[in-house]
DNA sequence: TAGTGGTCTAGACCACGGC
DNA sequence: CCGTGGTCTAGACCACTAC
């Protein structure tokens, strides 16, 4: 069985990655040195790197070269969303900012309306897109959907800090959150605004919180670069075996 | 700012699969109409197609031809991995099976060695690596390191069983669940496993078992195809505050 | 046999980074 | 200015699927 060339290629990098021959943030060889090493035509080598840029384990800039890639995750706790957010990065040796989008009353999708109980088709809710940044990096893109009344009273708070401990802050504890987590891919628009390539991995956490009266108050998304980001979780017996008949 | 021709054409052509045009597990034109009706070279239509495979949105079959991907993920429920596994799927539609691949004993490598609490570095666990199958594809591999005297006394029902049901049928308790859950890439071992492409999203699950006396009996990984799982979880605000301390 | 996608080539021109 | 990667072309040959 003959691997095709490109595979060969990007394979024998890929070991020299992995054994550390390579280091991160080293330089590769240049496309022109790849083509004279390997003995094969430009665009086998560009296909090669295309290869290890799909893999995660290389980097390429216009003008500069490829780049052996840095992997380094912050772990985003979901044990603890509620107050400690900022400490957390903190402890990881990561700065954290938000940079609110928008933030603005609007009549929320179908699948929002059923995730927050609400009956009216006319009802609005406040919509806040945010960028979440980590040590100034765009990681990851939030949307989330609020009930009204808690997004015009915090407002100014909300659209400079994370949601939760806004919340917290001003008394609304949250008792329960229900969320799923699955990947997906980069599209073109996306892939902008994190400035990664297209189809790179993303995580996608989508959430609603409730409050001790069972009442859903807001449902939110995160779409977060999937090199960059990675979320942690305590599974406990006792608590876990109530709720499952709600699903 | 003008896209180049190979965005140009994805995009077009991604368009029409968002909006219907062109319906799940419909075939796309041939690279040769796609010349054609856009009047670029085949390389530029073949970086399209390659654009829509890298976002998930389409299959290619050589000798056949390029289709839209059907979209469906299967939930699994991490705030009930004890029992109910194989119920869940059935609820979905879904058969599951498991294919164990490797089950034997092996001294475990640094990092399980220290999640499971040993103290010698040559004490043996029994190392399992199985396939699991959804309506017969693979979809995912999971490796799972579990004490020995474990492994030896239920050998035989962890070959063909999912690992928590077995133990909790055998009066053996698990009160916690520490886990991670984050994406990486296929590599080309793994995307031969799967049949997914070089680089496609995949799901990884890590996850250390605990009895009630905080005794570690298991640490496995497990690695999906982010296009066909996704993980849901209930978050409780009283039972997660206790556990912030130990991590 | 005809049609599909998969691999590979040589070569042209453009865009960006840095000297 | 040079070296880097980014886009695009035309064309050859191979491998798989179907009839």
């Amino acid at each position: 069985m003959h691997l095709p060339l490109h595979l060969f290629v990007s394979e024998r990098l890929r070991e020299q990655i992995i054994n550390g021959q390579l280091q991160p943030s080293e330089q590769l060889p240049s496309e022109h040195q790849l083509m004279a090493a390997f003995g094969v035509s430009r665009i086998t080598v560009r296909r090669a790197i295309t290869n290890l840029v799909n893999q995660g384990l290389v980097v390429v800039q216009q003008g500069k070269g490829a780049f052996v890639k840095e992997q380094r995750k912050v772990i985003h706790s979901l044990s603890n969303p509620l107050i400690f957010y900022e400490e957390d990065m903190a402890r990881q040796g990561v700065t954290s900012a938000i940079q609110t989008l928008v933030f603005e009353p609007v009549i929320p999708p179908p699948e929002v309306r059923s995730a927050l109980n609400l009956e009216s088709t006319r009802s609005k809710v406040y919509l806040q897109k945010k960028l979440l940044l980590l040590n100034g990096d765009p990681v990851g893109v939030d949307i989330t959907y609020i009930l009204p009344n808690l997004g015009k009273n915090y407002a100014k708070e909300l659209q400079t800090q994370m949601t939760f401990p806004v919340l917290e802050k001003n008394g609304i504890t949250i008792d329960r959150i229900e969320a799923t987590l699955e990947c997906t891919h980069a599209d073109h628009e996306i892939s902008q605004y994190l400035t990664v390539p297209l189809g790179s991995p993303l995580l996608v956490y989508c959430h609603t919180a409730y409050t001790v009266g069972n009442q859903p108050i807001l449902h939110g998304k995160a779409v977060s670069r999937g090199d960059r980001l990675c979320y942690s979780v305590v599974l406990h017996r006792n608590s876990n075996r109530g709720v499952d008949n709600h699903l």
